[in-house]
RNA sequence: CGCGGGAUAGAGCAGUUCGGUAGCUCGUCGGGCUCAUAACCCGAAGGUCGUUGGUUCAAAUCCAGCUCCCGCAA
């Protein structure tokens, strides 16, 4: 099929790829470059990196709701537009353009977690099992009509890094099969149950810090689902220290939680609402990631600190 | 020119204020102790102090440029 994709990040990339290689791409939707980092450096999207290098047109509107923009899509006289992680809310206008519509590749099994960060949300929860949607576009967040889902197990070793590439990989199968079906015409289409669904809204810094009043498995849950992005922190006599990676112990200590009960050469260990965490991987403020043994090598961590 | 932190042995850090023999905690290697050990004891190797230039009798330290890394903010 003549397809025109939209998306942006990491997440997009299996399915831009898939498309390229059994269909036609006749253009690519993304974010604008933004300037990102330090100093004020231009980065463009992956997506618009994976385009370039197969010469397909790259559109980077500052917003898909210029009428301009409709116009220069209706141009490309597209069977499809695929979505896939784009960034922006796309109007009615432009997903009713191309014959079959708009469909979207939703990292979650709606209508559970509708919205920005599905995958990150379903780590942080705790949850067990979470899932690719192929659905088609309406108006609204996330809730069209549902084309197909597949589920995806969480392990508690999954981070939203490893539990995005094996969304993203099933995503790209998946809305395979997908788009067969909908050239075939034997698509399924069912309405999702409204009254069921859920939130993952946008995660900001605010939301990262760490509660040691939590259970164990709980922090264990919230730490993987901000790792590799953003990553949660804690205060350690005051200064920020991130923490990459933990392991549940299910040893009780006595006294706060958050305080640190024992040091050992590897790491050191945090008493929570129910067993104890041992950090495993932090990063101080200036710093790199780095194994919790390498940091306490240059840095003083004291038994009986508590960690706020 | 968005704000700020940083680069010193294989790792993590101190030393820079006020220039004067390169340090700490680990790791590595050798030896010892031990039924045994990631424990303990003794010893050794390992650094042109990110890079270029300047000031100086003398620069990790002071001055200027450059490169790279990181946090915040977007």
């Amino acid at each position: 099929m003549n397809v025109i994709f939209m998306g942006t990040p990491e997440f997009a990339v299996d399915t831009l790829q898939m498309l390229i290689k059994k269909h036609n791409v006749l253009a690519v939707v993304t974010q604008p470059d933004k300037p990102k980092g330090r100093g004020k450096k231009m980065i463009p999207p992956v997506v618009k990196e994976i385009a370039l290098e197969n010469n397909i047109d790259v559109l980077q509107p500052v917003s898909a709701k210029a009428p301009e923009f409709a116009e220069e899509l209706k141009k490309y006289n597209a069977d499809i537009f695929v979505v896939a992680a784009y960034g922006q809310i796309l109007p009615e206008e432009v997903l009713n353009i191309p014959k079959y519509g708009s469909i979207n590749v939703h990292g979650s099994l709606l209508p559970l977690y509708r919205g920005a960060a599905p995958m990150q949300r379903a780590v942080m929860d705790g949850c067990k099992v979470t899932g690719i949607t192929i659905m088609h576009m309406a108006k609204g967040l996330d809730c069209g009509d549902m084309i197909s889902k597949r589920e995806v197990e969480i392990t508690d070793e999954d981070t939203y890094g490893t539990l995005g590439k094996k969304l993203a990989l099933c995503g790209a199968e998946l809305l395979e099969e997908a788009l067969k079906d909908i050239e075939n015409g034997t698509a399924k289409r069912e309405k999702q149950d409204d009254s069921k669904a859920t939130y993952a809204h946008m995660i900001n810094r605010d939301m990262t810090h760490i509660n040691w009043n939590k259970t164990a498995f709980e922090i264990s849950c919230f730490v993987r689902g901000l790792n590799p992005n953003m990553g949660a922190y804690t205060l350690l006599n005051g200064e920020v220290l991130k923490i990459w990676k933990v392991r549940v112990l299910d040893k009780e200590y006595s006294g706060e939680n958050g305080c640190i009960c024992e040091t050992n050469k590897k790491g050191f260990i945090v008493k929570c609402a129910k067993g104890s965490i041992e950090v495993l991987s932090v990063q101080a403020k200036g710093g790199k990631e780095m194994d919790t043994g390498a940091y306490m090598r240059g840095h003083a961590v004291e038994t009986g600190t508590v960690l706020q």
